[in-house]
DNA sequence: TTATAAAGTTAGAGTATCCTAACATTAAAA
DNA sequence: TTTTAATGTTAGGATACTCTAACTTTATAA
């Protein structure tokens, strides 16, 4: 059994090696807000446990083990983060800091229900997909809308960060995922957009909102 | 911001002094399963932080603010109880060691949410009281079934242990709160009762069993 | 009222997680 | 190819929480 900052370390691991699995030590610091020597120590006892493959200065990598473990923690977080949205009325933008805690609950039928009574959704409230049991999950291959020309009417399908403040902001334009979105322009010099959606006729989105967005 | 550990000590110290506010360092220890000293220690940590009033050799007694904390993380795990069963479908003999860890999380509108959605009920699914968001809760002055006599009919209220074998153990004779309860005879050495109640007409009940059952 | 048992405390130590400072290796630049 | 910067590792120490062993105080029993 995992303790609740090992769960962390395996998350936060599996992010960045996102499916690759691969990452330095330094950006496992970084991720995590964890100095250095206290990650290095933590990856040689995760190690030990056959969590993760350890050499000295190579990149670190997640094992099987590891790599399922650390997806079985995600899949917590998300059915969470669905759970508090469609079930218990939570916004979008009210659920990651709340799933930050209860990810480390050590009670599969907790989970399980939760995954019953959504019906066993495939994304979580962000669009970002949620593991199966055996810590499988398929990552559509999502467009970024700053990649998009004009002229092309996309749909937004999920959001790659997921911060309080984003997401909020995409609140107080009124866009959300399935939002079908309409280009109508890109400027040169910045990157950003002139687009359509809904009842918005011309709305600007900056080249960083429209990296963060996600389209089909 | 108080941690797991001193959430439980506080909760193991409130539920000890139920009400009056009093308990020892040993039945404390007992209670939580941890050593006279490092009970005695923690003591002095909370008499720091004004939750707990520590003098040497004295009984340990919890400050209003003490108070007030603990009841917070008992109202957390009633209303978690609560939601489990009324809302996700949970056995009220499934749900206590969820509980247990659902009641450390640090999400105030978390809770408020499940109140909301529960209809702000005063008792959980053991018939315990569950404390408002200032602390308080009354507790109801039921008596305990082995109190009762022959003849008598009651109405299950509230169980006082609520181990899974307990609760399974009931369930098994399809006794739950609400159940209406006719004395038939009560066996003088033993204690033990016979019963009817629904389709059961005459069930043996031991002692320790009317004992951990509250009725009015 | 002593003697004994129970409860409470102090001292010293171990594990988990984190840190800073110093040193070693690798990668990047000159 | 040397020099420098970035990255990685080791050493030593801090805090939170736990333990056992030894000692003190209080309560109980002779
Ligand atoms: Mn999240
Ligand atoms: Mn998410
Ligand atoms: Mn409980
Ligand atoms: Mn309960």
């Amino acid at each position: 059994m995992n303790s609740l900052t090992e769960e962390n370390y395996l998350k936060a691991l599996f992010n960045l090696s996102g499916g690759k699995g691969e990452a330095t030590v330094n950006e496992l610091s970084r991720q995590l807000g964890i100095k250095m020597p206290t990650v290095n120590s933590m990856m040689k006892k995760l190690a030990e446990k056959k969590l993760v493959l350890y050499q000295s200065y190579k990149p670190l990598k997640l094992t099987d083990k590891g790599r399922k473990e650390a997806a079985m923690v995600i899949r917590k977080h998300r059915l969470t983060e669905m759970f508090l949205v469609e079930k218990m009325g939570f916004g979008w933008d009210e659920v990651h800091q709340i799933a930050e805690q209860v990810e480390h609950i050590h009670a599969p039928v907790f989970f399980e229900k939760m995954d019953l009574l959504l019906g066993f959704p495939k994304v979580d409230p962000h669009g970002s997909p949620i593991p199966d049991k055996n810590g499988k999950m398929d990552w559509v291959n999502y467009r970024k809308l700053s990649d998009c020309n004009a002229g092309e009417a996309v749909i937004l399908a999920a959001v790659t960060h997921s911060s309080d403040e984003f997401l909020k902001f995409l609140n107080s334009r009124d866009l959300g995922l399935g939002v079908k979105v309409k280009i109508k322009s890109v400027e040169i010099f910045d990157g950003s957009m002139i687009v359509s959606y809904g009842k918005r006729n011309a709305e600007a989105l900056s080249k960083m909102v429209c990296e963060n967005l996600l389209v089909h």
